[in-house]
DNA sequence: TGAGTGCAGTATGTATACAGAAAACGCGGA
DNA sequence: TCCGCGTTTTCTGTATACATACTGCACTCA
């Protein structure tokens, strides 16, 4: 489907809201700001039916908060609420792992988790890793994530964990762009590949507990890169999602 | 507030919401069943625009699934989803538990919760326990688990801890009154209530991992009671939130 | 007889007009 | 100069009209 064909087939709630999304994210509309309807109207182009369902909608995906009196402003975020959220999904994946380490899983089912698999350690093999394998790792990474949750077999456990990683800054691959910056980049995309290895045998072998133990830890290696990234602040630039902190960092 | 001050103060979205709310978990409205906005006005009686406002509100609730083609239906849960989100309540009320105990909580924020274990205490003394106390028993239990989870000082957390919580069955108190026709009840409420002192106990001393595992546990207590009472069949009407169940028990 | 097509009815998506409430602004007085 | 109050403007909440997409049914043709 061609760009335009995009354009002309997708609703116009979903076109502001992409609109609006972007213009948070890429911190045009600053954390507090209030932000009227009329002024997404100007922003958007589409009327004010459809522009106010999308600011509904980007508030309940975290990224605006409601007004008592009306309306809506951009969500401010601290360092810690960022570090919490990480630590929630990391906890949400865990507990999808060991429901699926407990309930076990076919042979059949873990098949494409395997191949996942052996696709991320082709690209991390690599050494020096280039931009561009970065930049599969990250699609191939999500794919990981989300056949491992899917192995859950647990409708609501997935809508919570998809929700949470909705968030630009809570996502399994929300700062594996900005690590690749980081001198210790290839270290930390080994070690979180061996994660992904124990995981996938924690689940052949039915255990529950170290599934669990391995995901949450798993995201802390993010709650890592995050803080290491911050620190040395390089390449901020990758790191669109710091546009949403209260006090920024730059 | 008067019944109807209530009427004339609250916006006509919030009241559709509340009355198609109302329809779905009385049954009136059955799982799977196609929603149309037409229908939503005649119910409700109010215009088309709040009407569709409510029902995103209740698809991001939980209670409406979004049909591809447009519209909503009523979403249909199965027993296993039902305990699994009891499962995922009590992880996230677990995690926020683990938050309180390792950050630390000062004793004066400590104190409403001790206050509101004390008068738990009070009610569950009683024995046979009366039906006022069970109720009692459902508001003060509210009351702690969200004294509890604001200890945790993670807004990300706090939100979705109440989304989670939202679901009529995933609720702390969700059923606790369908326990009150069990002849366990009093031992169940007991060993409940055990829980809650361990926890506070747990937070106290900066035990985490034990404050994170006997939430996790305390949730199951919910399970096993829906288990019961779904196996005895007794009082099931004590139970409203089956109606939204794909194949009713009944 | 079965499948496909066209039409009617109905649903949703969108734009817009109007009313009421909140907020901003300026003016006057202390 | 600062505070309070009234006015004006702007914003949100709601209703409704119109356009478009979908669904279901009947009819036709192979």
């Amino acid at each position: 489907m061609s760009e335009r064909d995009v354009e002309r087939s997708v609703s116009q709630t979903v076109r502001a809201q992409l609109a609006l999304r972007d213009m948070i994210l890429s911190g045009r509309l600053r954390p507090g700001e209030r932000i009227s309807e009329l002024q997404a109207v100007d922003i958007t182009g589409v009327s004010r039916t459809p522009v106010r369902l999308a600011l509904v909608r980007l508030e309940d995906e975290g990224l605006l908060q409601a007004i008592p009196s009306g309306g809506f402003m951009v969500k401010a975020f601290t360092e810690r609420d960022i570090l919490d959220s990480i630590e929630l999904r990391g906890t949400l994946e865990g507990l999808a792992a060991r429901f699926a380490a407990e309930r076990g899983v076919g042979a059949r089912s873990l098949e494409p988790l395997k191949e996942c698999l052996a696709d991320l350690d082709q690209l991390v093999r690599q050494d020096p890793i280039s931009v561009e394998a970065f930049s599969a790792y990250v699609t191939m990474n999500a794919r990981f994530h989300a056949l491992l949750n899917e192995l859950s077999a647990s409708a609501p456990l997935i809508r919570e964990i998809d929700r949470v990683s909705a968030l630009p800054f809570a996502s399994p691959s929300a700062f594996v762009m900005a690590q690749s910056a980081l001198p210790e980049a290839h270290q930390i995309l080994l070690i979180g590949q061996d994660h992904h290895r124990v995981v996938v045998d924690a689940i052949e072998n039915r255990e529950g507990a170290r599934a669990e133990a391995v995901m949450r830890e798993h995201s802390r290696l993010a709650a890592r890169n995050l803080r290491l990234a911050i620190r040395n602040r390089t390449h901020l630039d990758l790191l669109p999602a710091l546009a949403l902190l209260k006090s920024p960092v730059e």
